[in-house]
DNA sequence: ATATCTGCAAAGACTTTGCATGAGA
DNA sequence: TCTCATGCAAAGTCTTTGCAGATAT
């Protein structure tokens, strides 16, 4: 139910009423940094964000607040190889923002593409009811990603 | 060209030589536990099975030819979530065990799975050479991986 | 009111680095 | 021989944990 002036309420609230976890300012900050940004931030990136608005949280909040939040299904945590986990929002408002990776080995830069989404998704989507019947596993997520070198570190040498 | 005995020499050797790189003893011994397992293997796995054959091999040791081993191509380095890093021969002596990995987000069990990996595999090379063109990019490897419950979980409640 | 959440500091876990010795080609 | 590889110890990074005080519902 958005508000009248058209921002309408954090959309993620609903979610999290629904699993007893209460709301509070660190949440909303990490949400909002989250939310506001097509990158892949590392729980220090997200400090950082956080602590430009709220000096006050620390880094273990956003730990522990990050793992919460992937477990709720709202975040999605990565690796691509930099020692390093990476956070990203799972879903937009309007669930708009499916992709995957493009990682490149060289110098760890991270594309994001939507191409060929739909095929991979139809394709996944089969994949996992044939893995899901076989195994009698719960699939709730997937992972793709293409490892290369990207063009910079290609001309390099 | 294998010994006359069959047994075939390590069939590694000429791409080790072929890079520049000295064969240890060490090196040896690692890629010869490697070899010898389907299991996911973290550098302590592969350090407490090389250690009891060589007990002189230090862990360092262990990783860096990990890292040298995913750098030539004969490993791949995979995440499961757990905070270690697992170790996987890329392929086998005849090229035959491409799979991908069912993780349980629950107990951290992995499942390798070979069913529908023809068809996955032509997507992915469909989608490589279409991501390699748009992105000019040179894609040498790509993971993929499914995420769930797997059915001891599942029960448990 | 009270079970949860937070912040700080410290600990923990995995991995990498420095440097002198040892070994392959 | 001479460069490359190894082992040990120490350091480095990212992440988690313990605990007292603060907070959402």
């Amino acid at each position: 139910m958005p508000f009248r002036d058209g921002t309408g309420p954090p959309w993620w609230q609903g979610k999290f009423r629904g699993c007893g976890y209460r709301l509070t300012i660190p949440r909303e900050a990490i949400l909002g940094v989250l939310s506001k940004t097509s990158k892949h931030l590392s729980a220090e990136d997200v400090y950082l964000a956080v602590h430009k608005a709220y000096p006050a949280i620390g880094l273990t909040t956003i730990y522990r607040t990050l793992d919460l939040l992937v477990q709720i299904g709202l975040v999605f945590k990565f690796d691509f190889g930099d020692g390093r986990a990476r956070y990203e929002l799972s879903e937009g408002p309007k669930g708009a923002s499916h992709h995957h990776h493009l990682v490149c080995t060289g110098c760890g830069r991270v594309i994001d593409y939507t191409d060929f989404i739909d095929e991979e998704v139809e394709l996944l989507n089969r994949t996992e009811k044939g893995l899901s019947k076989k195994f009698n596993f719960r699939i709730t997520n997937h992972l793709i990603q293409f490892y290369g070198l990207c063009d910079r570190c290609r001309s390099k040498k």
